[in-house]
DNA sequence: CATCAAGTTGACGTTTACGTAAACGGCAGT
DNA sequence: ACTGCCGTTTACGTAAACGTCAACTTGATG
């Protein structure tokens, strides 16, 4: 019989995290006087990240890489992350959430035409490699 | 006849570039500390901005939304700003273009990502109001 | 049991990317 | 000639985002 519904039950130390999404420990603990993650702590006092915080810690990584502030993803995160009650608050929260998706959709834009610039540079370069090819054959 | 070939001969003072991109003054000058860009300069001493000049502001500006440091930004101009020469060298300058772009798709893939996590998150607080909507009918 | 790696909390240092203020020159209008 | 306004340089200030180091605990291991 196959043992179903065994929970791993995951979860890593600091460094384990660290490691694996490629920042130091002192960043995260960084992020953690920020508000930004709040990880459980064993008996001793040892931070203990569950997946859910490592899904958290993605997410602030990845905003990060785009220059969103850490003050604007604590921004987002706590938006999301509150337990917001009543259509209002609901409907405010949802309003932020397509804020933010239209920003995004602007970066993306932004990003095509970055690509775009540095591609007409790359061009260049090149067009001037065919030109050195020929001035060769003559 | 038409007149062809005016031109406008267009150009700029520091705080009419300041004024079109939406950056201070500081942060031209900053940039110039840099290395960035090197505009012209009036008999008296002023800067004088170019069209390529301030083209070059905009990559810059572009670049910095993207969490390209400004450092990173200096070595992306410089390498395209050279006047290479030989295939060696132009050849090495194609390569680094292509790896520049290679990070920008990236980029933009990551992009998606982040825009599918808040997505969800949004979704999410969606369907909570629905769930209002409906105890409310009871 | 000694020691060593890995965890903790401060506290201070550093880099990046500018802001801001001082002190000065040039030019336009009154 | 005086007043603003814009430009310049020099210099110091600062917020954000960590790095680094010290001082200490706590298991784990030879």
């Amino acid at each position: 019989m196959s043992r179903e519904g065994i929970q791993k039950e995951e979860s890593w130390t600091i460094s384990d995290l660290a490691q694996q999404l490629d920042v130091s420990t002192r960043t995260i603990r960084y992020y953690e006087e920020l508000g930004l993650i709040t990880p459980s702590r064993t008996e001793k006092g040892s931070r203990h990240y569950s997946r859910k915080d490592r899904a958290r810690l993605r997410l602030i990584l990845r905003g990060k890489r785009f220059g969103f502030s850490l003050d604007q993803i604590r921004e987002m995160i706590e938006l999301f992350g509150e337990d917001r009650t009543g259509r209002a608050q609901l409907l405010r929260t949802i309003e932020y959430g397509n804020q933010k998706l239209a920003e995004i959709d602007e970066k993306i834009m932004e990003l095509r035409h970055l690509r775009e610039d540095i591609l007409v540079y790359k061009q260049n370069f090149e067009q001037k490699l065919l030109e050195e090819n020929e001035e060769e054959k003559r």
